[in-house]
DNA sequence: GTCTATACATGGATAGAC
DNA sequence: GTCTATCCATGTATAGAC
C-alpha cells in the first residue's frame, strides 16, 4: 500500500481523513479509533493529521457535520415541492430523515450496532444536536404550511419541529435496542410495530392532525419491515 | 490529608469510591478524570481500585446504579399511595423523576453543565438507558390505575409509559441547553415556558387526558421557574 | 480479603525538519 | 503540506506485603 505521490491522489486530503475517519468510527467506534488507525488507511502520518485537525475531537465534528449537511440537502427542497400536500412533504421529510427508514435496514443495521454502543454516546449526541439545529426550521416552514392548509393544528410551528425531531430520535434510539434483541427474539417484533404505531401516532397528536391522516403504518408496510429485519439476523431459514 | 488507617473509617472503601468518583464526573467529566484523582481523592492506590471494579466504566457503571436506584426508591410506592389520584400519582412521579424540578435548579446546574458537554454523553446515555429500565413498569402501572380510574385513556400502558420517559429525556436536554443560553439571553425565558408547557401538553396527549387536567404550568409555577433561574447566571443585578 | 508499589503499553499531542 | 521523532498522561495489569 505505497502512498500515492502527492501529484496524483491526494488532492482533498481533509476529505481523505475525515472519510477514512467515519469509515472506522462507524465500525469499530470513536474510542476504539486511534488516530493512528485513520492515518494509516489514508496513508499519512501524524503530523499531517494535526495540520488539519486540532484534535481527534476536531474530526468527528468535522464528520458529523458532512453527514448531516449530507442529508440536508435532500430535505431543503421539500417545503418548496408545490405538488405535494403539507402531509405528502411532511412524509418526505420524514423519510428522509429517520434512521428507522425501512428500505435500507440492512445496510446500516452493522452500523447502528455500533454507532449505540454505550461508548459511542458522543458520536450520536453530537449528530442529534446538530440534526435539530439544521432540521427544525425546514421542518417548522412545513407545519407552517400545513397550518395555513388547515391540514395541521400547532399554535408554535417551530417549537412543534424541535419536538417531533426530539421525539424521532427517541424512536431511532429505541428501535435500534429492539433491533438488537430481534436476534435472539423474534418474538418482540409485535411490540416494534406497537411502538412505531404509538410514535406515528403521537406525532399525529403533537401537530392536531386527524387521526391516521398521516405516516399510515398499513399492513403492507409492516410486511416490507418485517421483510428488511428478516434479511437480516435470522437469515438460517431461508422461508 | 493523611490516610485513615484501616480500623477507622475505612469500612465501606467500595461506597466511598463510588462517592469520590461521582463527585469528580459530575465536576470534571468522565473522561476528564483519572482513575488516579478518584484515589487520591480517597487516599487510595491503584492496586485497590481494581480490586473493587473492572476498570474505569465499571465504576461508571456503579455510579450511575446508585444513582438512579435512590431515585427508583422514591417512586416505588407511589402507585400504592392510595390517597393519591392517578393524576396526582403522575405528577408525583414526574417531580420525582425530572431533572427539570424547579426547586433545586440552582443546585443541579453547575452539574448539569458538566454533564451536557459532549465528552459525557457517555455518562448520560447510561443514566438514560437505566432509567428507562427501572421507572417504566412503575409508571406503566400509575398509567395503568389511570386507565381503570378512567382519567386516562391508553392502549398499552407500557409502551405509554417508555413514550413518557423518553420525551422527559428529550425535554431534560432541551432544558440543560435552554439554561446555558439564558446565562446571555434572559429574552429566551419565553421560549422555555412555552417549550415545557407543548411538552406537558404532549404528555396528555399520549395519556389520552383531558386537556389541562394534568401537569399544569400555571402562572405561580412559572414565577417560581423564574426565581430559580434567577438565583443562577444573573446574580449582579440584585432586583 | 485488602492494599501498596511499580511496570507497561497505548495513544493523543507537539516541535521542528524538509 | 507532509514527515519524523518525541513527550507525556493515563488506563490497565501484576507482584507481593499485611
Amino acid at each position: 500500500m505505497a502512498r500515492p505521490t502527492k501529484t496524483e491522489a491526494r488532492e482533498d486530503t481533509r476529505g481523505e481523513l475525515i472519510e477514512a475517519a467515519w469509515r472506522l468510527f462507524s465500525t469499530e467506534g470513536y474510542d476504539a479509533t486511534p488516530v493512528e488507525a485513520i492515518l494509516d488507511m489514508v496513508g499519512l502520518s501524524k503530523g499531517t493529521f494535526y495540520y488539519y485537525f486540532s484534535g481527534k475531537e476536531d474530526i468527528l465534528d468535522a464528520v458529523v457535520s458532512r453527514i448531516v449537511e449530507d442529508m440536508a440537502k435532500d430535505i431543503k427542497d421539500i417545503p418548496n415541492m408545490n405538488d405535494l400536500s403539507p402531509m405528502q412533504k411532511m412524509n418526505r421529510f420524514m423519510e428522509t430523515t429517520s434512521s428507522w427508514k425501512l428500505s435500507n435496514i440492512d445496510i446500516i443495521s452493522e452500523t447502528i450496532k455500533v454507532l449505540y454502543r454505550d461508548e459511542n454516546a458522543i458520536i450520536l449526541r453530537k449528530m442529534n444536536m446538530r440534526t435539530l439545529r439544521e432540521f427544525a426550521p425546514t421542518l417548522a416552514e412545513i407545519i407552517r404550511q400545513g397550518i395555513e392548509d388547515g391540514a395541521f393544528d400547532v399554535e408554535y410551528p417551530r417549537d412543534a419541529a424541535e419536538m417531533i425531531l426530539l421525539l424521532s430520535r427517541a424512536m431511532g434510539d429505541q428501535q435500534a435496542e429492539d433491533m438488537l434483541l430481534l436476534e435472539e427474539d423474534p418474538g418482540s417484533m409485535q411490540r416494534i410495530v406497537r411502538r412505531v404505531r404509538l410514535y406515528l401516532d403521537t406525532f399525529e397528536r403533537i401537530l392536531g392532525a386527524p387521526r391516521g391522516s398521516i405516516f399510515t403504518l398499513d399492513d403492507a408496510r409492516v410486511e416490507e419491515f418485517e421483510q428488511a429485519l428478516k434479511g437480516e439476523g435470522v437469515r438460517e431459514n431461508g422461508s
